[in-house]
DNA sequence: CTTGACGTTTACGTTAACGTCAACTTATGC
DNA sequence: GCATAAGTTGACGTTAACGTAAACGTCAAG
C-alpha cells in the first residue's frame, strides 16, 4: 500500500457519474452526516474510503432503509470501541437489524416464486394465442 | 369451500389491528388503488382476498417498493390474460423486477456478513473489557 | 482576459406516504 | 332511546429525500 491506495481520490462529479446519481444527492448525504469528504480549499475531495461509504449508503437505499438508519449503520461500522453499555446496545441493534434482513429474505423468496407463477401463466396464455393464430380463430 | 372461506370478512379496524397499521393507512391505500373493498352501505367490508392483497402491499413495503410499483405488481398478479403485446410487456416487467430482487438478495447477504464482522468485534471488545475489570485496570 | 466547465452555498419547490383534525353519519350496548 | 364507539369524507399538516434555480468563486484554455 503506497500511493496506489492512499492517494487515490475523486471529485464529486466523478462519483456522481460512477454511481449514476446527482451531485446534489452527494452533497445532501454529506449534509445528513453520511459522508465527510476532505476539502482542498473549498472543494470536496473524496478518498477511497469515502467512495466505499457511498457504496454502503446506496446499498442501504436499495434495501429500502431511511437515510437516518443508514447513518446509524455506517457509524456502527467504523466505531468498534466504546463502553460496555454502548457495546451491548450496538449488539442489540445489530440483532434487530439482522431480523429485518432475514424477514426481507423471506419476502424476496416469496415474491420470486410468485413471479415464477405469473410468468408461467403469461407464457401459457401466449402459447394458447399462438395456437389460435395457427388454427385461425 | 363453503361459508368458511367465502363469508369471512373484516372491518377496517380489525385489519388495522392485525397488521399494526392505522385505518388512515388502509383508506390511503384504497385511494391509491391498492385495495377495493366491498361496501355495506357506506362502510367498507374486507374479504379474505382483500386481506391477502393488503398483506402483499405490506410485503412490498418491507422490500422498500414505492406504492405505485406495488400497485403494478398487484395488478399483474390478478391479470393473467391480455393481448400478446401486453403479455410480453408484463413478462419484461417481471424480469426486471426479478433482477431487482436478486440484487437485493446480494445486498442482504453482504449486509449480514458485515453484521457478523461488527458483532464479532463488539464481543471481542467486551471480553477484553471483562479482563480489564478482573485485573483491575 | 474572458469564457466555459466545474464547484460552492443558500433557499425554496416537490413528491410520497401518511398523520391529524373537524364535522358528520351509522351501529351497538345497556 | 341515548350515549358512545366505530366509520366516513374532506382538508390541511408533516417528514424524507431530493430537484431546481440563483448567485457566486476558481481555474485552465484560447
Amino acid at each position: 500500500m503506497r500511493q496506489s491506495d492512499k492517494d487515490i481520490h475523486y471529485s464529486i462529479a466523478e462519483l456522481a457519474k460512477e454511481f449514476d446519481i446527482t451531485t446534489r444527492t452527494i452533497r445532501f448525504y454529506e449534509d445528513k452526516q453520511l459522508l465527510k469528504p476532505a476539502r482542498r480549499g473549498q472543494q470536496r475531495v473524496y478518498s477511497r474510503a469515502d467512495r466505499t461509504r457511498l457504496k454502503l449508503v446506496l446499498r442501504g437505499k436499495r434495501l429500502g432503509w431511511p437515510l437516518d438508519d443508514i447513518r446509524e449503520m455506517i457509524h456502527m461500522y467504523d466505531a468498534p470501541g466504546g463502553e460496555e453499555k454502548q457495546l451491548r446496545v450496538m449488539i442489540n441493534r445489530i440483532n434487530t437489524s439482522r431480523e429485518t434482513l432475514l424477514r426481507q429474505q423471506e419476502d424476496i423468496a416469496l415474491a420470486l416464486s410468485e413471479f415464477d407463477d405469473i410468468q408461467l401463466r403469461c407464457e401459457t396464455q401466449l402459447s394458447s394465442l399462438q395456437i389460435s393464430n395457427l388454427t385461425g380463430t
